[in-house]
RNA sequence: GGGGGAAUGUCCCGAGCGGCAAAGGGGGCGGACUGUAAAUCCGCUGGCUAAGCCUUCGCAGGUUCGAGUCCUGCUUCCCCCA
């Protein structure tokens, strides 16, 4: 499949930065983009309030679309997230209320504003809720329902993983693909949408799509999925310690988000500025070719340029000097995640134990028992030892708050209050 | 409808003669080594006012000095027969 030439920006560009993992029709996709024609969709749920990194690779997909002179549309499933998609999960999704849903949408949307251009005549953002909502069972399986061989949808691989693991499928999860089907045939009435794209899991419904057009009369639809990311140690990527990597400022702070970025491994740091930045490539070659230790500036240069994108340049670059004054001049950086604690119980003198726990670095006071054995806990950058060990105003520094630290990388201050 | 099996530490998989805070993995976290990397090695991976106390093995009862383990009922899932 990548023995393709495309001549097309939009196909040029993807390809080579490793945006691409299967095309239903390579050359068709190839030509409406060479004429800037391609309407490209892509469907995001609306199960939390922020979208986070492993969305990132399709947003940056849409916006390279929107770049090269093609439409993006991106999709919210307002009326798709009540149902569940069943894909690469093992249990069926929890439901949400439609006003969980409502306020997850709002927030979402805002992301989706720094990557896309939604002025006249640009992108278009919308919400499958508008037509899915409406609709009527029976005239739905008529029109619909019918163009479904059942005997096919369960040969998918979605539906076959779960059936041979003896896992729980609802008949409404199986129903997700003929949602998301009918979806790419509305938005290809409403919008002349001719594209959808998502990740390799999503490629069975995505073709579903494809084929349901085909029945209902559209134009030629095209599927166009991304590879599925994983880390070069192959965990997969977007979990941390914390849990997701979310990409709204009010999950993660432009400094967690850029320490993301900055702790990439070695192997993965050309493959991440291809795919998460817009600089060019000649210059992520130089980067990529940083060899021992000074592949350290391209991973910086990665947690910048993949910080700006979200949270603006002037936040990535307080990130990047807040890490730097941590890290690489051993100081504590005023800007650092902290807590507030009353004065008062700080002249009464606060346990090390509970203060790290307050601090949100460690569950419990066990956990940071044991942290102690370890070495793990530093007050003002000197080891725990004991636990009985209290803070007082006097160990305020001259930046007026208490430096706690858990392993190397996360710090929080307690600032007297 | 009948018969058989399963549910374990709230991340997952998974052992568990009536003495069990419960083997072993994976994952995660910390330490050492490094470069805020990977690999490797070591340690940790229920809670608390901590030589003690409390809460955990699908749910509810029972037997017992003592129950994850035995008995009864219930729930859910799987397999076979109808």
């Amino acid at each position: 499949m990548s023995d393709f030439t495309p001549r097309s920006e939009f196909l040029q560009t993807l390809m080579a930065r490793g945006y691409v993992h299967q095309c239903s029709d390579f050359a068709s996709l190839d030509a409406l983009a060479a004429e800037g024609k391609v309407v490209a969709y892509v469907g995001y749920d609306c199960t939390a309030p922020s979208l986070h990194v492993g969305h990132l690779i399709s947003i940056m997909m849409l916006s390279w679309l929107q770049r090269t002179g093609n439409t993006p549309i991106a999709l919210m499933g307002g009326g798709t997230t009540r149902v569940g998609d069943p894909s690469g999960k093992d249990e069926t999704r929890k439901i949400l209320t439609i006003e969980q849903i409502d306020a997850n949408k709002a927030e979402i949307r805002k992301t989706f504003a720094k990557f896309l251009d939604f002025g006249p005549g640009k992108a278009v953002m919308t919400d499958n809720a508008e037509w899915l909502a409406p609709l009527n069972y029976i005239e739905f399986l008529r029109d619909v329902g019918r163009h479904f061989s059942v005997n096919r949808m369960l040969s998918m691989d979605s539906v076959k993983l779960r059936l041979e693991r003896e896992n729980e499928l609802s008949f409404i999860e199986f129903n997700y693909m003929l949602l998301q089907s009918y979806d790419f045939v509305e938005l290809s009435r409403r919008y002349g949408c001719n594209l959808q794209m998502g990740g390799s899991d999503q490629w069975g419904n995505i073709v579903n799509g494809i084929d349901l057009g085909r029945r209902m009369g559209t134009p030629q639809l095209h599927a166009l999925t991304c590879p599925l990311l994983t880390t070069a140690s192959g965990a997969k990527m977007g979990k941390t310690a914390a849990g997701a990597v979310w990409l709204d400022a009010g999950m993660l702070s432009a400094y967690e988000y850029w320490q993301f970025w900055r702790n990439t491994e070695d192997a993965d740091v050309g493959r991440f500025l291809r795919l998460f930045t817009f600089l060019p490539l000649d210059e992520i070659a130089r980067l990529e070719a940083l060899s021992g230790a000074g592949i350290n500036e391209a991973k910086k240069v990665l947690a910048t340029e993949a910080t700006a994108l979200m949270h603006g340049r002037e936040a990535a670059e307080a990130a990047a000097e807040t890490a730097r004054t941590t890290f690489e001049a051993g100081g504590t950086a005023a800007d650092l995640p902290g807590i507030e604690v009353p004065e008062a119980e700080l002249k009464a003198g606060l346990g090390v134990l509970s203060a790290f726990v307050r601090a949100g670095l460690v569950a419990s006071n066990g956990e940071a028992r044991r942290q102690v054995q370890s070495g793990g806990l530093r007050v003002n950058d000197a080891v725990v030892t004991d636990i009985g060990q209290t803070l007082t105003l006097a160990d305020a520094t001259q930046a007026g708050a208490i430096k706690l630290s858990f392993g190397k990388k996360k710090h929080v201050l307690i600032r007297p209050a």
